[in-house]
DNA sequence: TAGCTGATTGACT
DNA sequence: GTCAATCAGCTAA
């Protein structure tokens, strides 16, 4: 679970898909290539890297690992579970008909969406992800027949790492896994 | 300082 | 299916 209290409203969502990103050795790794946000990969896990895409979108990732170890996890699509009225508002796509599955889906299936939906910005980079306002919480646990492991979405670098995780039939998944 | 790239999305044909 | 929007952080000079 993922949930925020950022500009005072609670939003919550589960977390259904993620990838995960390693230290230099991957080179799609923000580790391998931009050095101003290395250091974060290299910290104590639990901390939030939000970094910008083309300039438009936010993305979210937890640093993973022990101090030393880089890796971490981006949040790829959110289940919304609470504060569905503000995420609607803050993507500016109000829900016509209440709770169809594929409105709901176009709040928060995507890292850029998800970060306007919960209100993440760049001003999260480095907030530690186990105090409000910004908060990852232990949810259901899954089988592991449940997830599914796929190639990365949308990279240019090592595209071949098998290391996108995401839940099997679910709705909110914000892509078709290959 | 100038130029380039990209872990994206939404609008359009 | 194509394509443009838009900027932080990098590199070259």
């Amino acid at each position: 679970m993922l949930l925020s209290r950022i500009g005072g409203r609670l939003t919550a969502g589960r977390i259904v898909e993620t990838e995960a990103y390693l230290g230099p050795e991957d080179g799609a790794s923000h580790a391998a290539f931009r050095p101003s946000s290395r250091w974060l990969f290299y910290g104590p896990g639990g901390i939030a890297y939000v970094f910008r895409a083309y300039g438009l979108y936010d993305c979210l990732n937890a640093v993973a690992g022990p101090r030393g170890t880089p890796g971490c996890v981006l949040i790829r699509a959110l289940e919304p579970v609470a504060g569905i009225a503000d995420m609607a508002r803050r993507r500016r796509r109000p829900l016509p008909d209440g709770t169809s599955i594929p409105a709901l889906a176009a709040l928060t299936s995507g890292p850029g969406r998800l970060t306007q939906a919960l209100n993440v910005t760049l001003a999260g980079n480095g907030h530690d992800l186990r105090r409000w306002p910004l908060r990852i919480q232990a949810g259901s646990r899954q089988r592991p027949g449940d997830v599914r492991v796929s190639t990365r979405v949308g990279i240019t670098r090592s595209p071949h790492l098998r290391l996108r995780f995401s839940l099997r039939a679910n709705p909110f998944v914000s892509r078709p896994s290959t």
